[in-house]
DNA sequence: TGAAATGTTGGGGCG
DNA sequence: ACGCCCCAACATTTC
């Protein structure tokens, strides 16, 4: 009898999942694994809100998997030692997995790879890296370019996508560890882990309108986005049928506007796909910019600053909103993620880099590629980046993206009295209104921490060739 | 998926 | 009627 083990990594589903699909038809036993790995969980990208995310995750496919027929086996530690062990003990012959792509996981299964029978199956890409290239070989690095070629390649196929089994192998007497219960207040603001819940955010998202996806997206005070990327991260719900189910509800759309919406939501899964690609061809974005010529711009650093940013303390109402957001939920809508970014980088003017891992720190959805891609768009160093005299007036943004200042109501409680448009600048108020409207600032509320067309000329001088 | 500075145009008030 | 100024609205350039 032969036994298969299906190493779960970030493709926490039974729907179209290729390695599960694998594993199921070439062996008579199969044991689904995760082994929680003290570099992710723990190391200095890592998060105690997407620890929690994944976990009660781990507890939503454990159910799933029960309902089958099966179970999950959870382990802890290095991965390739778990693995020869797990091996040994279930007399297992391969371990099917499906490929995951940032330089640690890459060298984690070539580890493995080296000692144990590991297939790679599947992708955590719709189109994996290698399979969208220029004519003479070459990666893309240029979005547009990439995502004509993306496209080119033709419509995706429902018939491709592997369907839930409808019975799974029992994996038998194999020890597991008991999976960690840890909450956050993040589950009841955002999403409930697991596929079933990925599954209706989807068909809800999709079932929308769409229609106004374009604008609604970007405005703060409502909510515009999909708000899948946590599922997608953990592949809840895998990118490949997202793309698919967007592609078909964009064919059968009734009117343009809908179709428009839809298809500006597939570039989005598009971008996801770009990024994971630059990571692949060219890992050292991780450590620096991708751009040459923009490896000694002279960041101030100052602590204190950083401080003040992430804890959403800058007196910049739409900055601080966005900033507790994130602390308090583990997420933010991508609008606030620019405006955020290219306050810490043009306006403070610190590295790039310490916005990615605070942004690893906290963000449910956090990812290398799409993280670091969207650090370096910003910070203008990256590929298809912004230019670098892009930077964002942080309190046009707000008036452009929050007109009504709820977003800011809702997240700095502190402005809560504070009209529009004055809640987008309270500095600009007499101290004699702010304390009419209960927030002085200096006391309530911090007085802003730079004045931004002093800071705006600072960065153009700083980034200046 | 920028914003600010600078340039151009045209309506309206006014002598 | 005409020239002049102001200024809003829009366009273009620059960072």
């Amino acid at each position: 009898m032969t036994t298969a083990i299906w190493w779960i990594r970030r493709d926490l589903r039974l729907a179209d999942n290729e390695a599960l699909s694998a594993a199921i038809s070439q062996a008579r036993r199969v044991v689904p694994v995760f082994i929680l790995d003290p570099v992710p969980l723990s190391g200095p990208m890592s998060s105690d809100k997407r620890n929690a995310f994944l976990f009660a995750g781990l507890r939503a496919l454990d159910a799933d998997l029960r309902a089958l027929g099966s179970r999950l086996i959870l382990r802890r530690g290095r991965p390739v030692e778990e693995l020869f062990r797990l091996s040994a003990e279930t007399g297992a012959s391969i371990i099917f997995a499906e490929e995951d792509y940032s330089p640690y996981a890459r060298r984690r299964d070539a580890q493995v790879a080296a000692e144990l029978p590991l297939s790679l199956v599947g992708s955590s890409a719709i189109r994996p890296p290698g399979l969208v290239m220029k004519q003479d070989g070459t990666p893309y690095t240029v979005f547009t370019p990439f995502s004509r070629a993306w496209l080119g390649l033709g419509p995706l196929q429902l018939g491709d996508l592997r369907p839930v089994p409808a019975r799974l192998p029992d994996p038998g007497d194999v020890e597991s560890i008991p999976v960690l219960d840890e909450r956050t207040a993040t589950m009841d603001v955002l999403s409930r882990p697991g596929e079933a819940a990925a599954r209706r955010r989807l068909e809800q998202f999709l079932a929308e309108p769409a229609a106004d996806y374009d604008d609604k997206r970007n405005r703060l005070d409502l909510d515009g986005t999909s708000r899948l990327s946590p599922y997608l991260r953990f592949g809840m719900v895998s990118a490949r049928a997202a793309a698919v189910a967007a592609q078909n509800a964009q064919a059968e759309a009734r009117d343009g506007a809908r179709a428009k919406g839809l298809s500006t939501w597939l570039n989005e899964l598009i971008w996801r796909d770009f990024y994971i690609h630059i990571l692949y061809h060219f890992p050292h974005v991780r450590h620096t910019s991708f751009r040459e010529t923009l490896r000694d711009i002279p960041w101030r650093n100052d602590p204190a600053e950083f401080d003040a940013w992430c804890n959403g303390q800058t007196g910049y109402p739409v900055v601080d909103a966005a900033m507790r957001q994130l602390r308090q939920t583990g997420w933010m809508p991508n609008r606030a993620r620019m405006i955020v970014a290219s306050f810490l980088v043009k306006d403070l003017l610190i590295d790039w880099r310490w916005g990615e891992r605070w942004f690893m720190n906290q963000l449910i959805d956090g990812d290398p590629a799409a993280n670091n891609g969207g650090w370096q768009w910003t910070a203008g160093t990256g590929t298809d980046a912004a230019p670098y005299f892009r930077i964002f007036n942080p309190v046009t943004q707000s008036h452009n993206f929050d007109p009504e200042g709820a977003y800011i109501r809702r997240w700095v409680p502190e402005l809560a009295a504070m009209p529009s448009p004055a809640i987008h600048e309270p500095w600009r108020l007499k101290q004699q209104a702010q304390q009419a409207l209960g927030c002085l600032l200096g006391r309530d509320y911090p007085q802003p921490i730079l004045d931004h067309a002093t800071a705006r000329e600072r960065t153009l001088a700083a980034y200046r060739p």
